[in-house]
RNA sequence: CCCCUCGUAGUUUAAUGGAUAGAACAUCGGCCUUCUAAGCCGAAUACGAAGGUUCGAUUCCUUCCGAGGGGACCA
């Protein structure tokens, strides 16, 4: 839609923007407040620096021409003249009614009614693919996301991680790209010694065999916290846990290493559980065991030209780079965590022939994978630009990050059911569900709240959560948009479903249906920068917006009291159109519709 | 000391250099004999400070103030 109204515009300043070194691109398009129609461009006033014009009166030339390009004015500005019929036939095809200049410079476009019915038969039509474009068609991309560590609790950094990193993974999916879903955890390491010899220190209890994985992993969790707790502070102790570390590297035969692949068993089922109650299941899985011994040899491959020695470490110098100096083996000849990233990386491309890789993590690691990206680079210069790290700020709780060493993190489980604990108060308990509709809208609504909080503030800032008023069930929320879907559904349900050919007797007159059928029309628009923004709140705003507009159409254009058949059908389609778009949307932020609650 | 983020109503936040800075929660006031009131309609309240660039700055640049993060063998 906005590409259109581009070419138009192109049709009219193509030349002057072009002598004033602008760029197809420079020409902006955005949605226009409420009161100005529908789209707006600027490029009156972006021309007015240039041609030292006021911006309104270059705005008033351009929509003259737009109007009738054989007006006979006098033409300072030098525009370009389409035939007539060019500029007629644009408007035409893009369905613009009207244009309008405003103060200080705005030009704006009306849609007509045919942009509204051509919406609804395009939305009918695509169903579940409506917003998709082929932008990224034929290309590959592997996003890496959730990242948890075995032996240890899966915390809200976790599950803000895995959220986010699914909404990307769907995005990139309706631009069209071929994406695989990665996990990379951490299963080897001091941690996971500390847990391990933590786990042995007390006679578990009698029917721990019993337990399930959550609660199991619970104990281990606690476990882990007296490990650490105890390294720092006895060393004796600490001489026990880097012997259990030694043992997991070697892959010893003894009771450390088996009792480390025995937590080792439970974290992954525990982790796999929780990812799949999040909606995600990967496509590939990297222990962090599995890149240790690359990790050596790819650093002592490079060793002298990117990698040198100092201090008895192999390091890169990224000071000569503009960047900070990390250390990739240690003087023990041990892989450090970025020598690990690194050999991931390769082995990322090497597996799958990636156009794309996108790592998201929290922000604390944008200046090392600054570092890691130089290195990959430095050894191919094929991998330019196709590594990304996404960055994205702290779950906090009341403004303070929390300590997993200290055991005071807040539990991905616990989160959860504390979730559906408010979502199951708010049941209305006037209406009689079933066990399973209920336990439904437990589930759904509280993953709606969960998933829609984190989605909505932008990525690479810190989430400060007030355990009180954490989770919204009304309002701007997850819940409020399903709730405009299950209305929906209710009415569909209601009046029976409905098909207008092509719609061709139907006018939508009222504004809230004129501005429902508007947003509907500049979905794939929305879908498209939140794509390539790597920005699932753009999403989150959209759908807000929509569903209010939707519930201001519900209130004030009746469907079973409609004025007559045609426009009960018309109002009928509409909604179903929006709860189609609804069912997309909220399908990119990983949220499931439900049909009544 | 160096580098990177971020300062918007009481709170949580949005706005590719543009129109009256948009919402939500909380507060106050209306609307359920009428398609699900987790809703609708309305009121009130905000760009950390000072300069600069620009027709136009919350947005870009500089300085200051404030918060957080990163900077050698932990991830």
């Amino acid at each position: 839609m906005k590409e259109q109204i581009r070419k138009i515009i192109l049709e009219v300043v193509g030349n002057l923007w072009k002598e004033s070194g602008l760029k197809k691109a420079d020409i902006e398009i955005n949605e226009a407040p409420e009161k100005f129609g529908d789209y707006s461009t600027n490029v009156a006033m972006k021309l007015a620096g240039i041609v030292k014009k006021s911006p309104m009166e270059i705005a008033k030339m351009i929509k003259i021409r737009l109007d009738k390009s054989s007006a006979r004015q006098e033409d300072i500005l030098r525009l370009d003249k389409p035939s007539a019929r060019r500029v007629k036939d644009s408007l035409a095809q893009s369905q613009i009614e009207k244009t309008e200049v405003v103060k200080p410079g705005f030009i704006n476009f009306y849609f007509s009614q045919e942009v509204y019915k051509k919406t609804l038969l395009d939305i009918k039509k695509a169903g579940d693919k409506y917003g998709f474009s082929k932008l990224g068609q034929g290309k590959k991309v592997m996003v890496e996301f959730g990242q948890p560590n075995t032996h240890k609790a899966i915390t809200v950094g976790h599950l803000k991680s895995a959220v986010s990193g699914l909404s990307v993974v769907k995005l990139f999916e309706a631009l069209g790209y071929e994406v695989i879903k990665a996990n990379y955890f951490g299963d080897v390491g001091m941690q996971v010694a500390k847990s391990t010899w933590g786990f042995m220190q007390k006679e578990k209890p009698a029917d721990f065999e019993e337990w399930d994985n959550d609660r199991k992993m619970k104990f281990v969790n606690e476990r882990y916290v007296m490990g650490s707790l105890a390294f720092g502070d006895d060393e004796r102790i600490e001489k026990e846990i880097r012997q259990i570390n030694k043992d997991i590297y070697n892959k010893t035969d003894n009771k450390n290493y088996q009792q480390y692949q025995k937590i080792r068993d439970w974290s992954i089922e525990h982790q796999n559980a929780v990812f799949e109650k999040l909606g995600i299941s990967y496509d590939r899985q990297y222990p962090e065991s599995e890149v240790y011994q690359e990790a050596i040899k790819i650093v002592k491959r490079h060793q002298d030209k990117i990698f040198e020695k100092s201090r008895g470490a192999i390091i890169y110098n990224g000071e000569k780079d503009g960047l900070n100096t990390w250390v990739f083996l240690t003087k023990e000849g041990n892989p450090t965590y970025s020598a690990k990233d690194l050999a991931l990386a390769v082995k990322k491309f090497s597996e799958y022939d990636l156009d794309l890789a996108i790592v998201t993590t929290s922000v604390e690691q944008t200046d090392y994978f600054k570092a890691i990206i130089k290195v990959l680079e430095k050894i191919d210069k094929s991998f330019k630009g196709k590594y990304k790290h996404v960055p994205f700020g702290w779950l906090l709780m009341n403004n303070k990050k929390t300590s997993s060493r200290m055991g005071e993190t807040i539990k991905c489980v616990d989160i959860i059911s504390e979730a559906m604990q408010l979502a199951e108060q708010k049941i209305d308990i006037d209406k009689e569900y079933s066990l399973e509709q209920k336990q439904e809208i437990i589930e759904k609504v509280a993953m709606a709240g969960l998933k829609f909080l984190i989605l909505s503030h932008e990525f690479h800032k810190d989430i400060n959560y007030d355990p009180e008023e954490f989770i919204k069930l009304n309002g701007f929320s997850g819940p409020f948009i399903l709730y405009s879907y299950v209305r929906i559904n209710s009415i569909v349900k209601k009046v029976g479903e409905v098909d207008l050919g092509n719609l061709k007797d139907s006018s939508f007159e009222k504004s809230e249906e004129k501005q429902l059928a508007s947003a509907l029309a500049m979905y794939q628009d929305v879908v498209l920068r939140a794509g390539q923004e790597i920005a699932p709140h753009i999403v989150c705003n959209y759908l807000y917006d929509l569903a209010q507009k939707f519930n201001s159409f519900y209130e004030h254009c009746s469907i079973q009291k409609a004025d007559n058949e045609v426009q009960k059908k018309s109002r009928l389609m509409l909604a179903m159109a929006t709860g189609q778009v609804l069912k997309n949307g909220l399908e990119l932020l990983g949220i499931e519709t439900l049909e009544v609650m």
